[in-house]
DNA sequence: CAGGATCCGTGGGGATACTG
DNA sequence: CAGTATCCCCACGGATCCTG
């Protein structure tokens, strides 16, 4: 427990604050989501992520490729240049805490709509 | 899986960007690691938090309680009014999941060192 | 002691246009 | 196709002052 008493975000390196960090951003946890189970081109993904401008992707992935999460490979063999991006090795050791994420959430907004229903 | 492949922070709930949300916030994540083993008041909390102001304090706290992670209590029998802030047992069922995200957080950090030892 | 109200700056992010 | 550059606005957060 020693290690979550570090000081946050505006000093030396807090594990739990690194991870909030690289996990933070309006669209990366969900960009994180699509690369998962699979590669993704650049369009392909802003197709899926409706209300994400152009803009907005290229800052998430290039913090996300900063990261050392996710990977950009780029082909161009031919005009149209194709990019594609996939997990890194440390981006699918962050799977695992997603799901725990994702499943504590999930529990948390069942456990809320309980409350509310048997309240009024 | 399914469950992660939700909209995200635009519309209809996703799980993991609920967790994000809660945890999200300049203090948030540090103020949960404080209040973990302990109960503690507005200014010993504030003490512990250099740099955060009062207001930034009261904005995180009231998120916090607002979310049903911590309660407050107000001890108004004498005039120094006393407010002491605990985890409720949702905050506490949160506590695994910090963890894991922390000690991802402390292997990732890891990773990134020894990348950097052997490279140069 | 534990906040709330107000004022104000600054940077994060949208819209739009341009490029290899 | 896959971005980058520029402009611009507003909401987040700091500083300061006020209150039960």
């Amino acid at each position: 427990m020693d290690a979550l008493t570090t000081q946050t975000r505006h000093g030396e390196a807090c594990p739990l604050d690194t991870t909030l960090k690289i996990l933070d951003g309006k669209w990366k946890s969900i960009i994180l989501c699509r690369l998962m189970n699979q590669e993704l081109r650049y369009t392909e993904l802003l197709k899926t992520l409706s209300g994400c401008t152009r803009r907005m992707l290229s800052l998430q992935l290039a913090q996300l490729e900063n990261d050392h999460i996710i990977q950009k490979e780029i082909d161009t063999s031919y005009v149209p240049i194709k990019t594609s991006y996939h997990l890194t090795s440390l981006g699918r050791s962050l799977v695992p805490v997603i799901q725990l994420m994702d499943a504590w959430g999930e529990s948390y907004i069942r456990a809320l709509t309980n409350a509310a229903d048997s309240d009024d």
